[in-house]
RNA sequence: GCGCCCGUAGCCCAAUAGGUAGAGGCACCAGGUUUAGGUCCUGGCCAGUGCGAGUUCGAGUCUCGCCGGGCGUACCA
């Protein structure tokens, strides 16, 4: 026992090691596939095994457990399952470090950061525990990416890939930030290799429509809307011919602006897109292959730079204008991106800025087609992109002058579809899923690659393919995969023809494990399928999904699109997975993210043992919004551990005897309780829990002051209070609440001990405070009933003494009346 | 550059449909309890809501423009 313990009598370290065994035994958070009750589900993103629990952790299980609890509490039988993301590079490097196998490294990790949670007493169904690299789960994440593929959900392809050169894998463009590597941070190259894809983009729309119905952050909805890209507009097809080849051949390109099509003065292909080869001129060549070169060797980083002078070469090819006949050049630049839309745009610097600035660089020709505002040149304005009258856009069969840029738009999308040579057209920026990985920490793909047969599945009854026992050196890249290099495990007979074949040696990106994971929790020890499908039914969708915003495109999206699939593919009955989602801030340190550079990190272990669990669970809730940061600088866990001493010592106060009936005792009282329990519902399901623990605290002040200087100890409202108190603070500090509920003369455990009845007669009140303004200065309080009219209320303002001092002199224009609130009177 | 969010006491934060700016906490000060410090109890100090306009009887809340901070995005045609 520490000092300051001695002197409260309270010693939370004490307490924790008394209720964690009975909790054990009780189990009290099991959730019951077949109870009656409402099922709620309550999902928070699952951990990676990296080391221990930090603040992080800390933090959002926090916020969760709040919500978890409180359903236990409101009579539902709710789902909080835990489990580990647990492929994975960081186990993987670690391994070649200290020679040894990854899953030594992760399930070291998984077993520290489980003992953690337990003692931590977040409310968790231990029973569905799993781990993303058990082969009793991966088994089924290659059964789900082989039900994708018989949909030709996943295919193959070969294109160019982003490649980190640091951790010798592909990488998903989700994954590359800024040109670098999401995990490592090095700079990423492009690469051409034959890779696994799943189709996103088949579901590009849907995943933007079915976000209407979603109770997320407008914050992550509007991210993932972004990353989507949905724009409307038109491919148009251009005659391309080639100076000195006499080839001639038919180009699209996808423009949002058909209606400016006669502006086209030149057309720009990718200069990295293969078109470009194909259609560059024998003596344009030479100069082509060397921008090439020099596009190649720019970073990504300079490419993006935003001021950066535009370059480009001529391709020796001609684009013939479909609207007016013109022979427009056709250059290469990298302006223009190969994978997005055709690779090829038509150019219309009189209304881009950016083929504006590449027109004057190169001296092309720039035509209006649409009137740029009054004083817009004068002012320096060069390319109009705003909305305006069409001019310079009509031929014999169409003219689109005096237009908007709406109406031009769709009349010349009905020429070219009449015509033939252009259609109407929407374009996602989206991309499909890279998921190969060339690493060997991850589960392993399913395919077997046979000369003769080609891409042919593992038979189902053959799964898991089991990754190989390999450790240490065995696992550096060497130009091949570790997987590959393993040739016992790579060679294989063909499955359909018996002949040599070899394993795809590449595993799946981790986002696919945890892509599903949600759907295993509910029945996590089916030997027989990834998942049941009646369980699936009483659980799914998830009711509220907590955890961080790092997830909004990645993790989010791809779970999504494997909902919409497994919808599709009539597995599952909802197409989206989680209804409600939460994202919790971050903990930082001195107005900064915790890192060892800065030294500012703050250790989870060292404030659990200084402080107690309840104390730095109380004090992460209490903090501010959930949705904000917080400063741990800013905060006093010391100050959360004196107010959870004060409500302890309530318990010890109450002297009646537990079961009394509370309607005896006092009524002022009895009234802060049934508001403060009323309250706290409507605080906890608006995630405003901040505020639930400052009405807690309010409680904890009156029912202190009813034993001190009110009613006494003894006084049933007392206990009544003590008692709400501790269900209350069993959502945040789950020891202090049950030693109190012991206390007080009940048995474990207070976290199902049930919300109690609020009373809604202790809700009304007797009397409010009227203001009464003039001229909107505040001149008198009145004490009324809270249901007295509006009439009665004016005119018990207007017969206020001071009220008629302010309106001395003065002529009453209007009375605005707001029963039983606010009277105010407007004079001059 | 573009898009979104946020600016309330020394600090963290409250303020249901626009209606008394302050619920809770931290820090600080005073009194009581205490051998003393701390704990505990009681009380107190502290802003007119970043700045400027507008709408309104009434604006922290709505609108517009600045200033400051954060997040996202980056040649997507």
């Amino acid at each position: 026992m520490s000092e300051q313990d001695e002197r409260t009598g309270y010693d939370v370290h004490a307490t924790e090691a008394k209720w964690l065994p009975v909790w054990d035994q009780l189990d009290p958070f099991r959730a019951d596939d077949d109870s009656p009750r409402e099922k709620r589900y309550a999902l928070t993103m699952f951990p990676y095994p990296s080391g221990d629990l930090h603040m992080g952790h800390a933090e959002v299980t926090a916020l969760h457990d709040v919500i978890a609890r409180y359903w236990w509490q409101r009579g539902f039988e709710v789902m909080n399952p835990i489990g580990w993301d647990s492929f994975g590079l960081p186990a993987e490097n670690a391994a070649i470090q200290r020679n040894e196998h990854p899953a030594t490294y992760t399930y070291a990790n998984i077993e520290t950061q489980a003992a953690s949670f337990r003692k931590y007493a977040v409310s968790f169904d231990w029973s569905r525990r799993l781990h993303t690299s058990d082969p009793e789960y991966y088994r089924w994440t290659q059964w789900l990416f082989l039900q994708l593929r018989r949909r030709g959900l996943a295919y193959r392809k070969s294109s160019p890939v982003n490649w980190c050169p640091h951790d010798q894998t592909v990488l998903a463009n989700e994954q590359v930030v800024d040109g670098f590597c999401e995990r490592c941070g090095a700079q990423v190259t492009k690469r051409e290799l034959t890779q696994w894809y799943f189709k996103v983009t088949e579901y590009a729309q849907r995943l933007l429509d079915d976000m209407e119905d979603l109770q997320w952050p407008e914050r992550v909805l509007t991210l993932q809307r972004n990353w989507i890209g949905r724009s409307e507009g038109a491919h148009v097809d251009f005659e391309v011919t080639t100076d000195g080849t006499g080839e001639t051949r038919k180009v699209s390109v996808y423009t949002t602006r058909p209606d400016t099509l006669f502006g086209a003065t030149f057309m720009v292909v990718a200069a990295d897109a293969k078109l470009a080869e194909e259609i560059v001129s024998p003596e344009q060549r030479a100069a082509y292959d060397e921008y090439l070169a020099q596009t190649r060797m720019a970073s990504d980083i300079d490419r993006m730079s935003t001021d950066r002078p535009k370059t480009g070469v001529f391709l020796g090819a001609w684009a013939t204008n479909p609207v007016n006949g013109q022979k427009v050049p056709v250059w290469a630049a990298d302006y223009v991106l190969a994978d997005y839309g055709t690779g090829a745009i038509m150019a219309v610097p009189g209304q881009d800025q950016r083929d504006w600035d590449f027109a004057t660089k190169f001296d092309l020709p720039i035509v209006r087609t649409v009137q740029p505002t009054e004083g817009f040149e004068a002012a320096g304005g060069e390319a109009f992109t705003g909305n305006g009258p069409a001019i310079n856009s009509a031929n014999e069969a169409v003219s689109l002058d005096g237009m908007g840029v709406d109406e031009a738009k769709r009349v010349i999308i009905d020429y070219l579809e009449e015509q033939g040579t252009g259609r109407g057209a929407v374009n996602y920026r989206l991309r499909d899923w890279l998921l190969s990985r060339q690493r060997f920490w991850g589960c392993p793909i399913p395919v077997i690659h046979c000369p003769r047969c080609g891409e042919v599945d593992v038979p189902e009854d053959q799964l898991p393919v089991e990754l190989p026992e390999l450790k240490g050196a065995d696992l550096k890249p060497k130009g091949v995969s570790p997987l590959a290099a393993a040739e016992d495990w790579v060679n294989v007979e063909c499955p359909q023809c018996g002949g040599p074949a070899k394993r795809d040696s590449d595993t799946m990106d981790t986002f696919v494990d945890s892509s599903w994971y949600f759907l295993r929790y509910c029945s996590p020890h089916d030997q027989d399928q990834a998942f049941d499908p009646a369980l699936v039914r009483e659980w799914m969708p998830v009711d509220q999904y907590v955890g961080g915003v790092e997830h909004a495109v990645l993790h989010l999206l791809y779970s999504r699109f494997f909902t919409k699939a497994l919808f599709d593919m009539g597995l599952v009955d909802f197409q989206e997975p989680f209804t409600a989602l939460l994202n919790q801030g971050v903990v930082i340190n001195q107005g900064k993210k915790m890192s060892k550079s800065l030294g500012n990190g703050v250790s989870l272990g060292e404030q659990l043992s200084e402080f107690g669990v309840d104390a730095v669970r109380l004090t992460l809730v209490f903090a501010g919004p959930p949705e904000d940061n917080i400063d741990w600088a800013d905060m006093s866990p010391a100050g959360s551990l004196r107010f959870l001493q004060r409500a302890w010592r309530l318990s010890g106060d109450v002297t009646s005897a537990a079961g009394i009936s509370p309607t005896e005792g006092d009524v002022a009282l009895r009234k802060v309780t049934h508001r403060t329990l009323h309250d706290a519902a409507e605080l906890v399901e608006s995630h405003r829990f901040n505020v639930m623990v400052a009405r807690m605290m309010e409680l904890v002040n009156a029912t202190r002051k009813a034993i001190d200087s009110g009613p006494g100890a003894d006084d049933a409202a007392v206990r009544e209070a003590a008692e709400a108190v501790a269900i209350l603070l069993s959502l945040v500090a789950p020891y202090t609440a049950e030693e109190m509920w012991s206390r007080l003369g009940h048995e474990p455990t207070v976290a199902r001990a049930g919300w109690p009845v609020v009373d809604e007669a202790l809700l009304v009140e007797d009397s409010v405070t009227a203001v009464v303004q003039v001229q909107g200065k505040l001149r008198a309080r009145l004490e009324v009933s809270p249901d007295i009219s509006e009439t009665e209320l004016e005119a018990l303002a207007m017969g206020d003494e001071s009220v008629q001092r302010a309106l001395e002199g003065k002529q009453v224009r209007k009375v605005i009346v707001r029963a039983p609130k606010l009277v105010n009177i407007v004079a001059g």
